[in-house]
DNA sequence: ATTGTTTATCGCAAATGTACGATAGATATT
DNA sequence: AATATCTATCGTACATTTGCGATAAACAAT
């Protein structure tokens, strides 16, 4: 109980650069967003095509990279298409950019 | 057993991505990065004195950062010198400013 | 030789991550 | 109303990660 990572002992810049990464940290996630990239948007079932998952851990890495906000959905039933969230992409982008400039 | 990542079954890039994102995840290891981009190299026990956490959890992020060739140890006996490792560090960022460009 | 200093590693416990099949829910189609 | 399609979620199994104390290993200092 008392070692679970305390996130309010890092300055919160480092737990979001570090959230981010965990987010990109699984190579299918890094496919889906270069999929999400490439095509603009798609349906989760286009994804489950591409990936060597089942679809059941497709739509729990893709609610990963929403939770992460890496990624958003709209609903089309009974399809849901997902693209990534720009702005997000952009506040990750400079995360990672400034992270690695600095350094 | 079947079910257990087969990174044979993504691009060798895209694994990359994902092995340098894992080692990020944790702002423990960003805080290290940091450290040892602002002091240029320093010794473990300063890292340990830095962060919220005990030796042991600290040698053992140090050895995952290394793993991952991100940092490089330097020994001094009975001390050890971390610093990151310049060649791996570049490697590192041309990768994720080329997934974060292309994207 | 003994002692102190520093770091890596072992062994353990708890938490989290990864993967799947099965199934539920929502909505089109018939 | 019945059926088919699509996706999220539940439950489960196993692997990996995270954290710590204890200890070993390697050397310096006494």
């Amino acid at each position: 109980m008392a070692y679970i990572t305390k996130t309010e002992e890092y300055p919160a810049r480092q737990v979001k650069v570090a959230q981010f990464a965990k987010a990109l940290s699984h190579p299918a996630r890094i496919a889906i967003i270069e999929h999400l990239h490439q095509y603009g948007e798609c349906f989760c079932g286009d994804i489950v095509d591409e990936l060597p998952l089942a679809q059941a851990s497709v739509s729990q890495h893709l609610k990963e990279l929403k939770d992460a906000g890496l990624v958003e959905a709209i609903e089309m039933p009974p399809k849901v298409k997902y693209r990534v969230h720009r702005e997000n992409w952009k506040i990750a982008k400079d995360y990672f950019c400034h992270f690695f400039d600095e350094n």
